[in-house]
DNA sequence: CGCCCTATGTGCGCTGGCATACGGTGACGC
DNA sequence: GCGTCACCGTATGCCAGCGCACATAGGGCG
């Protein structure tokens, strides 16, 4: 199922938005906020051809939308939401090795003619995006040439992110990758605050959950954040950044 | 300069192949022996006119073929060669994160339209490979369907290799991931001996010389390999598959 | 034959992250 | 207002891999 969630990582979220079991469910009007940058770039033309097979949803915390070897249903545009990749290996929990937000897509994959991807999809940032079926893109993939120069440019930057991901989770350590973490998702969450345990942190970068409770109290105690039960604030950017490994500043 | 090589990797090695300054020489009918998986499926037609375009070409090991950053020259369809894709990281010396033999090309990002690759690409096994100037390459993908399809599917396999990479430097041991990089080297070397020192080894790995050491000692006890100042021989193939990380099997 | 460079083996102290376990505290539900 | 559970802090022991340093052996070359 494309519509599981991984429960035990948030089950106190899971009561506050109890949400349908059907995955991302259609809400008129639902993608309000940023505009998902990849569509904005079409022309107007293919632009509005692709929003006519879009329909607003919003994504739901801890939601699964791709399983390794699965064929993919929908593919997202993310607006307000973002999504992690994750790849999962031997019995391990999984690791995260991109993050999709506003500047980009899921489901880049079936540009490349192949409907599955080796990696789980889970949404990190609940909020709105756009979601096209498999089939309706496709078939405005093969009539728009913007939308495909669009996919291959966004393919690209996609590898060089799981290239780059496999040095820094081989050579830095937790609390720079921590930092670049919440770097990532504050830039795609829009605000400097969100939901995050120190279990979930865990998950995404592949280490244990009192790994991250170490590096986060470091980070707590030099005043670059602050957090309390899962509510994560980001109070100095700058100085995460400098905290952060060299692979956040090499994303651009 | 993408004619440049590690030198202080394979010093030896240099003196035993002196070649050229200019790298991948042309040379007539190098590209004798295995075929190149990806050209041979081209249906007859696309086939005859890619291979109009290709020189037969000497890889030389150690030699750097892609620099992140520098625009690409040519793609390579390796036959005997192979090639491996390191990611960069600070000062680091490099991590592998992909290889490249007979059954896929170096320079698949042409198709998604860019110019350069964020990785470095480096001989690991010398021999015969095919080779295009970009330019050429460019032409002919942009009448071949049968061509673009294949480097379609060749990326998302490079993905996934990405991708995979990734999870096995953060889980897994040395040992467990030296196994692998031999199986992987001996399918594409076509040869069940090949020079590669503790060095090189480390170097692909992301590890101390020391840490290969200890791993491929342990190997050679195990009675799967044996080695002499850079000349390594699989004894135990099965074996090797048995002490080798997840990872090697997944490749399928 | 002796030099020198390459390739490999070894030793030692250190540290980051692992596994496991347990204690504390806030928040929500009944 | 009391239990329960999610979330976070802390402790103890352990080990893989690190950095550094040095020792030994093969082999080409003068």
């Amino acid at each position: 199922m494309s519509t599981s969630t991984i429960d035990h990582l948030h089950p106190h979220h899971r009561a506050l938005t109890p949400g349908p079991s059907e995955a991302g469910h259609a809400v008129d009007g639902a993608a309000a906020g940023a505009p998902n940058q990849l569509i904005e770039r079409l022309p107007q033309r293919d632009r509005q051809r692709l929003l006519a097979v879009c329909e607003p949803v919003q994504l739901v915390l801890a939601e699964v939308l791709y399983e390794p070897g699965k064929p993919t249903q929908h593919v997202y545009f993310p607006t307000d939401g973002f999504i992690s990749l994750l790849t999962l290996i031997d019995g391990k929990p999984g690791l995260e090795v991109g993050l999709v937000g506003s500047e980009g897509m899921l489901g880049a994959h079936l540009a490349l003619g192949v409907g599955t991807t080796p990696l789980r999809a889970l949404v990190q940032g609940p909020g709105a995006t756009w979601r096209i079926p498999t089939a309706a893109f496709r078939a405005e993939l093969a009539r728009s040439v913007p939308l495909q120069r669009s996919l291959d440019r966004y393919l690209y930057v996609l590898m060089a992110q799981l290239a780059a991901s496999a040095g820094c989770v081989r050579f830095h350590q937790i609390g720079a990758r921590l930092a670049r973490w919440l770097l990532m998702s504050q830039d795609r969450a829009h605000a400097d605050r969100f939901h995050v345990t120190h279990e979930f942190l865990a998950y995404m970068l592949g280490v244990r959950r009192v790994g991250v409770t170490m590096a986060a109290g470091a980070l707590e105690r030099s005043g670059l954040i602050t957090y309390h039960r899962g509510d994560l604030i980001v109070l100095d950017r700058s100085g995460l950044e400098a905290a952060s490994c060299s692979c956040y500043a090499a994303e651009r």
